[in-house]
DNA sequence: CTAGGTGCAAATAGTTTGCAACTAC
DNA sequence: GTAGTTGCAAACTATTTGCACCTAG
């Protein structure tokens, strides 16, 4: 079952259409989203002996035509997600590093604005907006 | 010229004022933002010696006593900011790699809904939005 | 056939840790 | 005096690069 957007997508620059690359994409759908580390785990589990070499630059090619995306949950790997995925904002606790994803349109109108203002088309579906959450909303000390 | 702050902040959990802390927090403050990397070759300039882990070490402490914050710029190193610095959002270009500084009114409205609806305090001051970029805006391939 | 792709090993970048020496309080 | 702090070296994690071999088209 080959993907026609990612042939098309790669048949317009003249890219092959490789095992591997049918594998990071489908195992990057299959987790909703997680850190080349995950996604090369998950590609492992169907077949072995993909490179992890492989997996970055295969997540970079898969970016580049606009099949993925990533962003930067924490200090650590950053987080893919595929492009056709739900939508949703992260929002990242600074204390407890908890994750809540809640859904995007929240942020449309800053969107718009942004768009309006300065020609910026923002990536609003994987946002990630750092914070503290409710549990952890105590003063310092 | 003691920093009244950080003097209280440090007190308050019975950690130590030291001439590592004051100029690593001056050297954030001077740059308004910085990689630790940035940071430490600003604390070099005054002084030689300071090693980069004690940076590492001073700017998670620094962070826990909210006096500054960090966002994730790049794939690479992250970016400290002073948190009494100008409050901004970053746009970030997917393309160019290319950062934007806007303010962050735009936003307002979308953090106040945030910490209605689910009690998350966003640190909208330093939120980092990757997307593209007007000059980038070409479709793919 | 050949430009593009992969795996492997090595290099690099960023960050953390263990520990002995040092110093603010 | 002593708990907190630092510097140094080594370890570690994440990622990139060089290159010979392989393969989709």
């Amino acid at each position: 079952m080959t993907d026609r957007i990612l042939v098309e997508a790669l048949r317009s620059r003249g890219l092959r259409l490789t095992a591997q690359r049918q594998l990071v994409l489908d195992a990057v759908r299959r987790l909703g989203h997680g850190t080349p580390d995950e996604i090369h785990g998950a590609v492992a589990e169907l077949v072995s002996g993909v490179n992890i070499t492989t997996v970055y630059r295969t997540l970079d090619l898969l970016e580049d035509l606009r099949l993925v995306t990533h962003t930067h949950l924490t200090h650590g790997p950053p987080t893919y997600h595929s492009a056709d995925d739900d939508r949703h904002v992260h929002l990242v606790c600074r204390e407890c590093q908890g994750v809540t994803e809640v859904e995007p349109a929240l942020f449309d109108e800053a969107a718009t604005r942004v768009l309006a203002e300065y020609g910026f088309s923002a990536d609003v579906e994987h946002l990630a907006l750092f914070g503290v959450c409710a549990n952890c909303a105590i003063p310092p000390g």
